[in-house]
DNA sequence: CCCCTCTCCTGATCGC
DNA sequence: TGCGATCAGGAGAGGG
């Protein structure tokens, strides 16, 4: 299931290969992959053919391709959405490869090195195993319930505002978020996170706060995995309410959170340097290092305790009945 | 406004 | 062997 981690890897990984190529055609395979796109499939293909990507970006779970108009000057006016949902990869493939069983949505890319053709300086830096010649990008969604979109920016950007320095590990090119992720919330590791706003915010919520961990336009990037993860880590039951938790206990919480989903990117961010993206997640680097998603019947690493699992909003909660207790120990 | 429940989808797995 | 039930869960529509 991707959540931030993985979704960065992918967004790596395309950022590398992607950056300067043209997309020449898209073709829709299923509906249900561009649902929220309201104008329909064929606007979405019609409208991005000809652009050339100029920049990969993510927002939480969400991230976009932004493409420049490569027929009337080069501005960043048009930007793809895209959502892997619960299933959902974008592979980069040979043109030849027969396609994938789930294949919903196919772009075909100009032939040629990215540099050719580009802004005349350069296309892919410092990626070494970029394929070049004829390559596609193939959004695979076993489950359906990812999906593409397009947006527009209010004012076309130049390309300039778009900053490419990914100088450490977190930091990707920044620029303006599409308008239609405007009620999507910072994630912990965007510039414009701001941690005392989240905590003031939970500090009202007289919610859960495991749900409220995976409200998106609260804090983004959190799912079921990553939110038992610092939960565990942060040792609170998911099921106390927000605004009773202490603000340094919340501070404790975002923290965790923040920390579990680093040591999974440092982790997953190791292994995508071929031409094949894969974003399912579920390859398993991070897996062995879980303390409590699907940890049920198992030992709690820290106590011992026999750990549990409950049901929750239509999905799963795992945690220690010790570590964990329903409410804080003073009542 | 705030909070919560329901629904979409497919494939693996399990019990009978 | 088959078949129905269950589970996985992100996000948004809609209800209370």
């Amino acid at each position: 299931m991707p959540e931030l981690p993985e979704v960065e890897v992918v967004r790596r990984g395309l950022d590398a290969h992607l950056v300067g190529r043209r997309i020449e055609s898209v073709e829709v395979l299923h509906p249900r992959a561009v649902r929220r796109h309201i104008p329909g499939a064929d606007d979405l293909a019609a409208r991005i053919a000809g652009h050339r990507v100029h920049a990969v970006r993510r927002r939480g779970k969400y991230l976009w391709l932004d493409l420049t108009d490569g027929r009337s000057g080069d501005r960043v006016d048009l930007a793809v959405i895209v959502h892997l949902g619960m299933s959902g990869q974008m592979l980069l493939q040979p043109p030849d490869k027969p396609d994938e069983k789930h294949l919903r949505i196919r772009a075909v890319l100009d032939v040629g090195d990215a540099a050719d053709g580009a802004d005349g300086e350069g296309g892919v830096p410092g990626v070494s195993g970029a394929p070049a010649g004829p390559l596609e990008l193939r959004f695979v969604d076993q489950r359906t319930f990812g999906g593409w979109m397009l947006d527009t920016y209010a004012e076309a950007q130049p390309p300039e505002s778009v900053s490419a320095q990914a100088t450490s590990a977190c930091v990707q090119p920044f620029g303006p978020i599409p308008a239609s992720l405007a009620h999507i919330a910072p994630d912990p590791f965007d510039p414009a996170y701001d941690q005392r706003a989240v905590v003031a915010t939970l500090r009202r919520k007289h919610s859960e706060i495991k749900r409220q961990l995976l409200d998106q336009t609260v804090v983004s990037g959190i799912g079921n995995i990553y939110a038992d993860e610092g939960l565990w880590a942060a040792r609170i039951n998911g099921t106390r309410l927000a605004d009773s938790i202490s603000v340094r206990k919340l501070n404790e919480l975002l923290d965790a959170v923040t920390a579990v989903m680093r040591s999974a990117l440092d982790v997953g961010g190791t292994s995508f340097d071929s031409l094949y993206v894969n974003v399912n997640g579920e390859s398993g680097y991070f897996e062995r290092s879980l303390n409590a998603y699907g940890r049920q019947g198992l030992p709690c690493r820290r106590c011992g305790t026999v750990m549990r699992r409950e049901a929750f909003m239509n999905r799963s909660s795992f945690w220690c009945p010790k570590c964990q207790p329903r409410r804080s120990p003073r009542g």
